[in-house]
DNA sequence: CAATTGATTATACAAGTGTATAAAAATTGG
DNA sequence: CCAATTTTTATACACTTGTATAATCAATTG
């Protein structure tokens, strides 16, 4: 009584993982975290159920790991446009920052989505939680040192206290922007939040940002 | 072969209603939407789950109206100072209404939490979206509106154009307040967000907001 | 190329889910 | 106070969920 079983292709360890992982950011996004069920996931990457366990010891796990990811994504694509540009001055860099956040992919739906479905397991997961606070932080923190730099530079430096406020405010700015984009994606145009953006944290640092940043 | 059933009361419609409705809210404040079962809300109501049927013909239906209800009260705690001061200044207008969506109960874990679960629903649901729209647009309009007035009282009148930026931008200071607020509790100082806000917008606007919204 | 190891599938299972329906209790009207 | 109606409970059901395990296939290695 021998069952005939599909053929298949062996993958390996991170391939497979990052598959699990992609095939679960994918259902979240569309169809929030109910979408998200170890069949549809399965499905979803090309493969049978039981393998997901193969991988992780539990869909939390993999759940967690996808959290991960989905934040260290969002942190690389805000910062790489940053590290590029070593060279340029503060006022430039915290310019090209702002707006770096606030195009898509990091303003997207889904990305919204997926952020959205984490909260409640961030404020009730240890582990989850003390993730999101340090990417919260980390954002804020490069905030304050590129608002410091520039307020030096135009010869208006700051307060430590004063600083964290206008560190909190821009970060809220930046936040505000990407959360309405990514929930009414037809209010705005192309671009515009992120010209609101620069503009915005102009007005709260008190310092003119270049705005036009050039498309190449 | 009779069966013992245990005494009940009965309620009128709208306290029924109104009793299940917030034990949903609760349920996914705490736990999330994957926690707001009807058994787990019967029981968090002190009924029997059968009872959530009679008042609500499918779970989806419970769930709508308590998204309707949660961004209903949202709305109404921050309009209300607003409108107990229509005698008030422009600016005095403004500065209290943006100061209203800053501090408890409208930032608060529970209250993001609940709006998070709903985001999914909302890109996804026709129903859904169109009411997370009209208080989108609500909110903005009425930012627009201060703003316009505070603007001409200042001698600054600003085109539409500019208004509908500013409108924009100001919003999405709250909207990020709000949420890291709620994300990040312990991050803040009692009444911070508030201050915060209330300085950004001014600065933003280019107008001197009163800040120290007496706690009378 | 045979044998072993590791990856993948197939299948089963218990618990939880939303929904449906009949019985029982509470209320109302005559 | 009895009959009719509405509210609430009790129970059942089919389906989905995450998890567990054994069979089978692919790859590696000697």
């Amino acid at each position: 009584m021998t069952r005939q079983q599909l053929k298949y292709k062996r993958k390996s360890v991170v391939n497979r993982k990052n598959a699990l992982i992609d095939a679960t950011l994918s259902l979240i996004a569309s169809k929030g975290i109910k979408g998200a069920t170890v069949r549809a996931i399965a499905q979803h990457a090309n493969v049978t159920q039981g393998l997901i366990r193969y991988y992780f010891n539990t869909k939390e796990q993999l759940i967690t790991a996808a959290y991960r990811h989905h934040m260290g994504r969002l942190t690389q694509v805000t910062f790489a446009p940053l590290n590029s540009m070593p060279e340029e001055g503060p006022a430039t860099r915290l310019a090209t920052f702002v707006a770096s956040g606030l195009v898509p992919p990091v303003v997207d739906p889904g990305s919204l989505s997926v952020w959205a479905s984490f909260i409640n397991k961030v404020q009730n997961d240890k582990t989850m939680r003390e993730t999101h606070r340090e990417t919260y932080f980390e954002f804020r923190d490069c905030l304050e040192m590129l608002i410091r730099e520039a307020l030096v530079e135009a010869g208006k430096p700051a307060s430590e206290e004063g600083l964290r406020q206008l560190a909190i405010a821009t970060n809220a700015v930046i936040d505000g922007l990407w959360l309405e984009g990514g929930a009414l994606p037809d209010a705005f145009e192309r671009g515009e939040l992120a010209v609101i953006g620069v503009r915005s944290v102009s007005a709260i640092i008190g310092i003119d940002l270049p705005e036009g940043k050039s498309d190449k």
